[in-house]
DNA sequence: GTCCTGTTTCATTTTTTACTGAACAAACTG
DNA sequence: CAGTTTGTTCAGTAAAAAATGAAACAGGAC
């Protein structure tokens, strides 16, 4: 199966359930391996991925017979993308249908990622850190030093990750 | 189940296959959903967070015994916090075993998680990246200028992670 | 109102990932 | 050296996560 010709000829048809091209394929394969280290489905980076290579807005069901995944797949997936501002939605006058489309601004998605999957993370940690503060109060001087330190390690860890996730976008911008 | 006493008159037994405390029950839950946000497996966090809030280092079947896991999950657990240097073993004198304590220096730690676990997706992407740039030649005119402009794009994220991603440790000492 | 079209929801199935435990290897001991 | 202790490996299994597809829903169009 080899790609022998020097130049394509024949252009690869955007209808709606083609096949996807080497191109596409390729994109996707790169944002799919990204989702495995972010730690999200796999879909969602086959969605971000189709978009993010797509030359115009796609609607729904284009992402579901291009990608042969099924529809809760993708409306799941564009649930999450929404979510985080990873993509956003086009009107398209005359269509009833939405169209998507991927959001590339790094600063954003940067953003958009922390806010949505890292903050409130960052928020349930307050509580156990509160619950950690008592029980160690609790404790009085059953406490090793060492306990002690690491404690006081784990209160200033929060409170770095706390004041650092806000910014995480800006930090992009200065170096 | 209330902690009515004002003040705990019995110590809790610090033996071998010895119950959990509730202080370290408590920092366990908080290090176990810290790797649901880095997606590394739950006995993971459970083994740091023991060793976190131990007053001493400790070994290898202590581990087992106290946190009720398989020696499996113990060896792989230590061999992938070792990997990137989250514990350091201890040699005590006389014991013919290996005692564990957990490094918490943050800087080392993120430092770590940094090498062991994006550097290496980095590095991958640099070979999808290559195929994508060569896919995008053959194209030459058949590629849309939007597409044209992801790809440039795609070009400065990588750069972008590859340079920020080794000082991200030291990223922590600025703000 | 009823009939479409586009999208969401959710119980079930499939796939992936992590855990277990027994067999194994290495290193020490007496 | 035989026996014991300490830790690793890996095939099988259990648990968790994600994908599916059918049914429900929303809101225009007629």
């Amino acid at each position: 199966m080899e790609l022998s010709g020097t130049k394509p000829s024949a252009e690869p048809p955007v209808v709606a359930g083609a096949e996807l091209s080497a191109l596409e394929v390729e994109a996707i394969d790169l944002f799919v391996a990204a989702t495995r280290l972010l730690g999200v489905p796999r879909s969602i980076g086959e969605i971000y991925g189709l978009l993010f290579m797509a030359a115009e807005p796609m609607t729904f069901d284009q992402l579901v017979s291009r990608l042969r995944i099924s529809k809760g797949s993708v409306s799941q997936g564009l649930k999450a993308l929404r979510a985080f501002g990873a993509v956003r939605v086009s009107y398209v006058p005359g269509d009833r249908r939405d169209h998507y489309r991927a959001e590339t601004d790094l600063k954003s998605l940067v953003s958009g990622f922390i806010n949505g999957q890292v903050v409130p993370h960052l928020e349930n940690g307050q509580g156990r850190l509160g619950r950690l503060r008592v029980l160690a109060e609790g404790l009085g001087e059953g406490l090793a030093p060492e306990q002690r330190g690491r404690l006081e390690k784990l209160e200033y860890w929060h409170h770095r990750a706390r004041t650092l996730a806000p910014l995480a976008g800006k930090l992009l911008d200065l170096p």
